[in-house]
DNA sequence: TCACGTCAAGCAGAT
DNA sequence: ATCTGCTTGACGTGA
């Protein structure tokens, strides 16, 4: 069990996540933000494997307009350097990546530029964790996508379009249970057909679901992971109380996430924390997963 | 230096 | 018809 928080560290000054606006775009303002994100990146990576953190969200600003008609940087070519460094590291530290794409990539969409774009998004994700030389087990995780009144269509459009992609983004691919339209036991029903892994989203799962138990849930996505993907990835968050139902917590409850440690204890799984405060509801984390598992998996620090 | 309107893109549900 | 949330606040103009 690894577990890890998305895009920043707050302790930091740097952010491996900015971006400009598409008007300030040029080459060269590129390159700059990029080459920022990455020296960032990498000081977040080494405080994290400092800390025993080994599971990393790199924001999807890391490479800003990447999937933009705009961009004429070949950023594999100006940055191989620095990303097969990054990748080094990511290696010899024992650390796992994922990336969720936003809203925005739409394999299922009825509207054909739409899933040009989205498939556009998907491969440049797919290419960056390629550069990085990481292996199987760092995704791209994204949601199935729309209904647009006719759930068995919908699933069907997104199962043809996933068989048809090369492999190189196949094997990054990794779907997700989301809030509101899509649940646990349909993107099994698409996971099947397109032999996708499933990331199971335990608060969305508990905002959206069919009736299954969290074990059941978990049983069932867990024997999505194929053995070159890794351990199965779990999604966590707490709700912030006295706020709307799905609202993200500041700041993760200890008691709750005890119970949920506790309740999936037959199961090994890599957990993403999905909390604002970041890397301090990682520590708290940490230490009730010892506390009830022992000790979980080491860093494995850099030779040199 | 700070406030605050806006940011590439889609979709669904609430208001 | 318009607004909100999504995975995430931050960019950037104007005062």
């Amino acid at each position: 069990m690894k577990i890890g928080y998305s895009s920043t560290n707050w302790s930091f000054d740097c952010r491996a996540n900015s971006t400009f606006r598409i008007g300030s775009y040029s080459r060269d303002r590129f390159i700059k933000t990029v080459k920022g994100n990455l020296d960032c990146l990498k000081k977040i990576l080494e405080y994290n494997i400092s800390n025993d953190i080994l599971f990393f969200r790199i924001s999807s600003d890391i490479l800003p307009f990447a999937g933009h008609s705009i961009l004429n940087v070949n950023w594999r070519r100006e940055f191989k350097k620095e990303l097969s460094e990054i990748g080094k590291m990511i290696k010899n530290g024992n650390v796992r990546i994922s990336m969720h794409p936003g809203q925005y990539l739409i394999l299922n969409s009825p509207n054909d530029e739409v899933v040009r774009s989205s498939v556009r998004e998907l491969k440049w994700h797919c290419q960056f964790m390629d550069a990085m030389g990481l292996d199987n087990t760092a995704k791209v995780q994204f949601h199935v996508g729309g209904v647009y009144g006719n759930r068995s269509d919908a699933m069907s459009r997104f199962v043809n379009t996933f068989l048809e992609l090369p492999n190189f983004m196949k094997k990054r691919a990794v779907l997700e249970n989301d809030d509101s339209l899509y649940g646990v036991s349909d993107c099994l029903l698409v996971s099947y057909q397109c032999n996708v892994p499933l990331v199971l989203d335990v608060f969305h799962h508990s905002l959206h679901n069919a009736g299954e138990t969290l074990h059941d849930a978990l049983l069932s996505t867990s024997r999505t992971w194929g053995r070159d993907d890794g351990l199965p990835m779990v999604d966590y968050s707490s709700q912030e109380k006295g706020a709307l139902p799905g609202r993200h917590a500041k700041h993760i409850d200890p008691k709750e996430f005890m119970e949920f440690i506790k309740a999936t204890s037959g199961y090994d799984f890599d957990i993403m924390l999905e909390i604002k405060d970041k890397e301090k509801s990682v520590f708290t984390a940490l230490n009730v997963a010892k506390e009830i598992r022992g000790v979980l998996q080491p860093s494995l620090k850099p030779l040199d």
